[in-house]
Formats: C-alpha cells, structure tokens, sequence
DNA sequence: AAGTGGTCTAGACCACAAC
DNA sequence: TTGTGGTCTAGACCACTTG
C-alpha cells in the first residue's frame, strides 16, 4: 500500500501509477470511491440495500471501521440511506420523507404536507436542438439533441411555478408527455425509474423577475408581479450535469425557504 | 452509566433522572453536549484553541475516540473547526475563507474575491420598541427594546443591498452607527467581538418583490424593478434568535446562489 | 436467535506544524 | 523532538429489526 499506512493483508485497493504524483488519499476515501462506483454502475439500484458492513469489510479486506466511515461519507452526501438494524440502502427521490428535497418552495403558512400534492399539467414536451447555453449548462455541444419540457405546478388549484426542463437526448430518448404528466410522486423519482439516471445534487441561481406576457399568462397572474427566477443544474454521479431546469415561482403565498449552517 | 454501554471508569457525565423517562443518548452526544456548553459559556472564545482531544478525553474520562465523534459533529455543525497538526479552534465570522459565510448573493460573473469587499453606508441606527412581527422573530415581547440598523451596501460603487436589522436591546445594548459602519469586516465578526454573540446558523426566506418609493430611492433604482426579498433570522447558541434582517437585493448583476445536496 | 448498524475502547502509527 | 489532529485495526457490547 502506497497510500495508507498498515497494510496487513493488502487491502484489494488499486496502486498509485509509479513516478507521477502519487495521489495520496486515506483508505476510507478509496474505499469510498469504489462503493460509489458500484453506486453508479448500477450494481446496486435506488432503494435496494448494499452489502453490510462485515461484507464490505471482507470484499475490501479492510476493517469494518473503515468501511464504516466511508459509508459514513455516503450518508453525509445523501447517496445512501443507514436504518439501524436492517442495512444501508441506495438512495432515491421516491419516499416520502425525503420528496421533493431540491424544491425549496414552502407555503407561507403550513408545511408542505397540509398543501398536499402538486397538480401537474405538463404544456409541452419536445425534442430540439440545444441552444448554446443549454449545451454549456449540460456539458453538450450546441445543436446537441435535447428533450424540453414545459408544465406548471398547482397547489391548492392555484398555478403556481412554470417550469422548462431541458434534458440530455441521449440519456431520456424515449420520455413523453404522457411519461412527464402521468408519474405519480417527484419527477426525479421517475428520472430513476424509467432512465436510471439518478440526481445527486444541484444548484441554483436565484433572480427576481417580471414575466413575459406567454409567461404571465400561463401562470394567470398579471405581468406587473414579481417572480422568483430559480435556475437549477442537476448533477448525476461524478459532476455530471443531466438537467437545466428553469422556473418561475409565485412568491405571494409562497416562498423559497432556505436553511444557513 | 445509565444512558450508555461500558462504565470501565465512570465517565464524568451526569444521569438522568430516575423514574422518568430515561433520556438515552449516546456518551459522545453527552460529550458534545458539555463542549457546547463551555462553548457557550466563553470558556473558550472565538478563534482560540480548545483543548487537544487527549485533554478533553481526560477532562470527561471517556476514551479519546469518543471525544473525537463528539468534535466530529461539532466541525460538521460549524461551531469549530479543525487544523490538523494545530489544534482545534472555535470558529469565528472573523476570518478568510468563511468571511459571509450567510451572504449568498454573487456576481453573475467572477467570484466574491474579484469584487472586492462590500462598502457600507449607514442610513440609520436607533433604539425602536419591537413590533409584534420583529417580536415574534426575536422571541421578545411587543415593545421591547430593539436597536433597528439601516443600511445599504455597494459594490463597486453601485448599491446592490439594502437592509434593516433588529437586534435585542438587552444583549447589543450601545450599539451605535459609527461601530456598524466602521468595523473592518463582516458585521457578525463585530457582533462576537464587541458584544460576545456568534451566530451559529439563520433560516431565509425569499421573495420576488418590488420596491416601495423609499427602497427604489436608497437602491437607486426604477419601482419596476424586481428586487429579492430576503428575510433572515439568526441564531446563537441554542437556537436562540439574535437577529431579524429583512434585505432586498438587487439581482440584475447578481444572483442567489444555492446548493443542494 | 441471528443479523444489521451504532457505540466504545485501547493501542499503534501517520501527517502536519511548531519549536 | 514534541504535540496535534487523522487513520486504521481488533474486539466487545448495545440497540434495533426480522424471523
């Protein structure tokens, strides 16, 4: 072992190439990055359980405390899921208690329970040639194939985000309106399902705007109010970006909620 | 020890009341919880170093691993901060690369450091009793003192945020606006050396408004212009609210930006 | 009862910083 | 050289879930 200190009985863990600079990193970490990749291969899918610790342990022919603390990692990364006496499981959009966790729109009074579900109404859903800036957005080149998506979000009945969702052709051939409106529960749920393409984080980019008048009028609001504009770039395993998702928020009955540490 | 497994040297740490129910918690969370608290009590201020992890191992009479979960989450909560081959030191507003830690408004293009820092203009300072709103926020009673700040900050000569604070009378008593205005610095590195209080984490939540004639005035802008409304409570110790800020952003050449994991 | 994650310990050694 | 945090191990036992 290069890159760790004790090798007992030689870690099944991959050398550092010889003469270039040799990559130090701890065990856990490796370890870490060869749970992922099993991650991201598929070899274990959202909401299955991976191997237990012991298992791992011996696969990897290192402790259990240090598979613990790279698993440890996952579950800070929220790629995994620990439940105490049943295992450690792949994480997904699709339960309940963690839905919807990269919309940080709230009701200004209630939670996001007492609002109940989002009516979906899907406007649009095409396949076109990427814009120069969607392609930058997605790591694609311009005129790259790209499947649009254009709906709206009710709560309550009220119209209340307008969203274009631009995804890679290549990973979602195939997705139809039918597929975007119909799915029952958060679309990145059926992002897993249907493509196997899971979101692991995102960013956003936040403005206010006033909305043009086909925006204005597909929300019913006046062009005189205020929106929210919130830019998003999900990301895949390994800082691949697999969607721009732009969206225009109502923010008189609601706003976007967001927590400091 | 009730609440927890191996009492080889009957760790220094209290036991819960007999007959109730027997508040279980892990040794390390009982240990978090004693550095909390001279955390807070000032025993050890921010910037310094606390106690090595074998001096604290020592202090508790718990093994040094145990020590170390416990600083583990209180790196990850903020509160410390770790430098291997140092020590471990209480995080503080006061320096670099945590400097507007709560800020996220950046430039569309180039980072924070390419800007340069924020010129501060103060517009106001005075002792106002608290209305039911800031109250609320604030978790005092309506007419309690409060010492309200305005002020608008630039960059690049152009005024890009305009904010009111509300802080508790008792605890920032004396505050004045040559100290809000003057201090090198992020206002909350004032608020810990000046008056002893650290802002430990702030919940947000943001708007799409338009500004009255008053805000269009300071931020010398049109009243059709969409400005972000970004209303944050912070908190100390405890979660313990210290601060009300009501800000409006101007967002045509910068954004929120937001992570999401 | 068996299996899983969760806690705790003790001891060894590494990496880094300061003297 | 010393002291600090960082890594790794091995073993014991606890807490929770399932059969």
């Amino acid at each position: 072992m290069a890159t760790s200190p004790h090798s007992q009985a030689d870690p099944a863990v991959a050398e550092p190439a010889a003469g270039a600079t040799p990559a130090f990193s701890p065990l856990y970490q490796q370890i870490k990055e060869l749970i992922l990749q099993s991650l991201q291969s598929g070899e274990w899918k959202p909401g299955e359980a991976i191997p237990s610790e012991m298992d791992l342990a011996a696969r990897f022919r290192v402790s259990q405390g240090t598979v613990r603390k790279a698993i440890d990692e996952l579950a800070a990364d929220n790629l995994v899921i620990r439940r105490q006496g049943k295992g450690t499981f792949v994480a997904t959009h699709a339960e309940q208690h963690v839905r919807y966790r990269f919309l940080k729109l709230m009701p200004d009074s209630g939670d996001r329970d007492s609002e109940g579900p989002a009516q979906r109404a899907v406007l649009d859903c095409k396949r076109v040639r990427a814009s120069a800036e969607v392609a930058r957005a997605l790591a694609l080149r311009t005129g790259d194939p790209v499947i649009q998506v254009r709906r709206v979000l009710s709560f309550g009945g009220v119209p209340t985000i307008l969203e274009d969702l631009w995804l890679p052709g290549n990973a979602f051939k195939g997705l139809t309106a039918e597929q975007a409106a119909g799915y029952q529960g958060p679309t990145y749920a059926m992002f897993e399902l249907e493509f196997g393409v899971r979101m692991v984080r995102a960013e956003e980019k936040i403005r206010a705007v006033l909305p043009d008048p086909q925006q204005a009028a597909a929300l019913k609001v006046s062009q005189q109010m205020p929106l929210l504009s919130v830019e998003r770039i999900a990301y895949t395993y390994n800082d691949v970006p697999m969607e721009l998702r732009r969206g225009l928020y109502r923010t008189d009955t609601h706003h976007y909620r967001n927590d400091l540490n």
